[in-house]
DNA sequence: CTATCTGTTCTGAC
DNA sequence: TGTCAGAACAGATA
């Protein structure tokens, strides 16, 4: 998302911005308008646009968050060709915009719009000081959030070392902990741990260290996967004109209870519960 | 109709 | 300090 959005509105300047919703939207008016985004970029999963003064605007999508952008040029209202974003993936991708769930509109300085859409209101959007979030852990608004998993500080040391502190917690739990890895979400966690053949609920103190090594690399895998068909494929969401065809065809076990294992090891795909969350696994070969 | 689920994260009780 | 349930909220699905 970050990806395509940046292409599309860095340097731009924003005009002028509607608040439909108070609650998610903790920006004013004077926040934004007249001001140039400078920069933007990712931080877990919070999403920050750096302003050419010294502040930066926050976005946290949770659950059902979107940022959709368009732009029409001509097209009349109805222009659905010209989407960047992510998020949800749902209709509205193809409807037009905006619609009873969008919370906030960006108007640009090149015509084009974002939309922030969200259903079920727990996304947010607020304004900080970027000083604040220049220094090494990037200041008090980020100074829980853990290795990004991407990136070398993710090591088979380093969360060995987290495993013996977290004692009593499980695999699953532990690399979902955003305090440990940053952006590793319900989804994801399922198929890292599928693709690295790890049963979620094994504590995370007793995994070996070639289980680690496994692990990190299935991680990457998943989510470097899941940027190649989710995040640039939004815009191929809305040029095909049908809903399928994104991310999720691509999960081999989430939401995939009762279907065959994937890796033709005879096991079925069940459904438990870990930390509150739904898990899906493959009892046979995920060991 | 009811019950259960959800691509998240914070809080307060123990 | 770590763990856990519950909460925020709206809708889809069985």
């Amino acid at each position: 998302m970050v990806r395509g959005l940046r292409k599309k509105i860095e340097n731009r300047e924003i005009l002028s911005f509607d608040d439909r919703d108070k609650k998610v939207v903790q920006i004013t008016e004077k926040d934004v308008n007249n001001i140039r985004i400078e920069r933007v970029w990712r931080r877990a999963k919070n999403i920050i646009f750096d302003l050419e003064n010294d502040t930066a605007l926050i976005f946290h999508l949770k659950m059902t968050g979107q940022l959709i952008w368009e732009k029409c040029e001509g097209e009349g209202d109805f222009c659905l060709r010209n989407r960047r974003g992510g998020g949800h993936p749902d209709s509205a991708w193809l409807e037009k915009l905006p619609n009873k769930h969008t919370r906030a509109i960006f108007y640009f300085d090149d015509e084009s719009v974002l939309y922030f859409n969200d259903i079920r209101r727990f996304g947010w959007i607020k304004v900080i000081q970027r000083s604040k979030i220049k220094d090494q852990n990037y200041g008090p608004l980020f100074n829980n959030i853990g290795v990004e998993p991407l990136e070398g500080e993710l090591t088979p040391e380093y969360l060995a070392e987290m495993a013996e502190r977290f004692s009593n917690r499980k695999i699953k739990q532990f690399i979902m902990d955003q305090s440990i890895i940053a952006g590793v979400g319900n989804i994801y966690a399922d198929e890292s741990l599928y693709v690295a053949k790890i049963a979620p609920m094994r504590l995370a103190k007793d995994i070996k260290n070639s289980e680690w090594l496994k692990l990190i690399k299935s991680i990457r895998e998943v989510l470097e996967q899941g940027i190649k068909y989710g995040g640039s494929s939004s815009e191929n969401f809305v040029d095909a004109f049908g809903k399928q065809g994104e991310a999720h065809e691509h999960l081999l076990v989430y939401r995939r209870t009762g279907k065959k294992c994937p890796n033709n090891c005879g096991g079925v795909i069940e459904r438990t519960v870990i930390g509150g969350r739904g898990t899906h696994w493959c009892p046979k070969c995920q060991k």
